[in-house]
DNA sequence: GTGAAAGCGCTAACAC
DNA sequence: GTGTTAGCGCTTTCAC
């Protein structure tokens, strides 16, 4: 935005309602030490003559600012699009202003945005894509991170990271064990898994689970073909492929996230293979259009919204000595895409 | 973010690389008027140090500053969350922060989002919402946003507004037309259309092309039951209990938005109902998921992640003495929900 | 090509 | 309770 001379300074209101800047600004920002009639006629004045406080000028000089940051993968993703919601909603609450960045799963953008709302000053930052396995990969992240942190900046994950932060843990692991022990309840025991980049905690944490069912169950997981793709829709459609390609005889595929199994379900449903008769699919997350699908979906619920909502919390909080955890529950929901295996 | 002395400043960096501040500014902002031997060599110094520039301070200074805001009603909305796909894309790639808001679909907080934007001296606002019938509900946001354009500030539209600024419009009226030509051509005459509250300008629009298609055919319009919830899965669902308890006569529903169809073939599947076979079902906008669902959405496609690009884009281009309008093409897409009506 | 210095609009001591 | 004023960290004339 171009400067002006039309625009509004503080001083502008000052002037109009015949007191200092200083009494016009403490009027303003609600702080102590004005009378409360003059108060209330400054503010009068500043909403006639529509005045809007510059917030370059205001965090400059008074060293915080009001806004936040909120780090995805991709906001076109259901995924993240509910936690946004969660984040935006209690940052409307506070009345802050939400900026939101885009990695595209690329550890790499996703420090260059890191950076970006360092220099934006934000009040806090939350980081809402999956952690890598790999520490390295967010080695760069975390130290300037840490730089963020030592300067008075808060921050709060969702998933596991390595960068020792307050954080809320969906509970992948437990999600994971849930569905694949509902598969093998139902009797599967040839079944697939269709999964994203292993790169990811998150992703890591739901095989876990998988695998703990199995030993659980006295089976042998080492042998379960394990598909990875993308971990979107079209990473879904072509793990179906590969799996019937490879494994025809599989009776369930357990997707780790819905967006993939939405994708197998697709092309399950062009190669006329019946969902759950022949074949059962399950997902994760349980994105709100998982239980409109045809056949409505087995998930495993992730309370996203609430995850965006908590994590948002937890950074604007006053920070504490130890990095605070919150774990989300991830609770079965069995819907109508699983069944036993046919006879 | 608290004050904090650990963090650098420019002079820090300056000093480091023994030149002056000015000097180290031209360097880093790649002004001229600096050797290029000696902006490198502070680059260098400015990268070691982990050096981030204080954007308030740079925004104050300069009157400028690198963000942009965007205005949905609801990010969780898989139509806004595309748009804003959009927006984010162009704003990295022009190195643009992007502030969204939500408005949840109400006036008011629509303008309190303006304001905030407009205090955050943004460099341009795209509003994506629809906008509303009732110019007296966008008033006090038209006056806002004219100030702001008045001192420098850029704004860009996606739908039809009040507000006379550039605009990206997608063609409802067209699309609408098509898909009930599509209804029309495939023999039904017994049709209900499920929409969100003809309160804003892009249902008056869908409803006109529908309209259009009747008129266009010979046939009336106004006794096609018109059952009004809200914009969304819910709304969708509501609708369909509706239609199917007042007119159970009906052999295709259109909805106006991919989320309510998407609520109503949730519906007609509890019921036992056929889609295509008894009732056909289309929808309206392409959202990503229209064409894995079962069936398959017959619905029209809008470009939304293109959408929200040029809107960005045409609101940082150099303003126009008169509104720039980019036309947005809404394709019908056949798939497998609709089909002729039952014998 | 480089540096000194005057702001950008606001907050927060500090005076009164 | 109110006013004066020194910065916040940077950009940008204007001198040299």
């Amino acid at each position: 935005m171009e400067r002006n001379r039309t625009t509004l300074r503080l001083q502008d209101v000052a002037t109009e309602a015949g007191v200092s800047i200083a009494t016009a600004s403490r009027s303003l920002s609600g702080a102590p030490g004005v009378s409360e009639a003059v108060a209330e006629r400054v503010r009068e004045v500043a909403r006639q003559m529509g005045y809007v406080a510059n917030v370059h000028a205001r965090s400059l000089a008074a060293g915080t600012s009001r806004s936040v940051g909120l780090v995805v993968h991709e906001i076109g993703d259901p995924y993240f699009a509910e936690i946004a919601t969660g984040v935006l909603r209690v940052g409307a609450r506070e009345g802050l202003t939400v900026q939101i960045c885009h990695t595209g799963r690329d550890s790499e953008r996703e420090l260059d945005q890191i950076r970006m709302l360092v220099a934006n000053r934000v009040g806090a930052i939350v980081v809402a894509g999956s952690g890598f396995v790999d520490p390295a990969l967010q080695a760069a992240a975390k130290s300037d991170l840490q730089a963020y942190r030592a300067a008075g900046g808060r921050v709060a994950v969702i998933g596991r990271h390595h960068l020792g932060v307050d954080a809320v843990l969906p509970d992948n692991v437990g999600g994971g064990r849930a569905v694949a022990e509902h598969l093998l309840d139902l009797g599967h025991r040839r079944m697939a898994i269709a999964t994203g980049s292993r790169q990811l905690t998150t992703i890591v944490d739901r095989l876990a689970g998988v695998a703990e069912a199995f030993a659980g169950a006295g089976l042998d997981f080492s042998g379960v073909p394990v598909v990875e793709a993308e971990f979107t829709r079209a990473g879904g459609k072509l793990a179906a492929e590969r799996i019937l390609a490879d494994h025809p005889e599989v009776t369930a595929v357990l997707a780790l996230n819905d967006d993939m199994a939405i994708g197998i379900l697709s092309v399950l449903r062009a190669r006329g293979i019946r969902v759950p008769e022949q074949v059962s699919v399950a997902g994760f997350d349980d994105v709100t259009v998982a239980q409109d699908l045809a056949p409505s979906l087995t998930t495993v619920r992730l309370p996203m919204v609430d995850m965006g909502e908590q994590a948002l919390e937890l950074a604007l909080r006053d920070p504490a000595v130890r990095p605070r955890r919150r774990v989300a529950g991830a609770d079965l929901v069995v819907r109508d895409s699983t069944a036993p295996p046919p006879a």
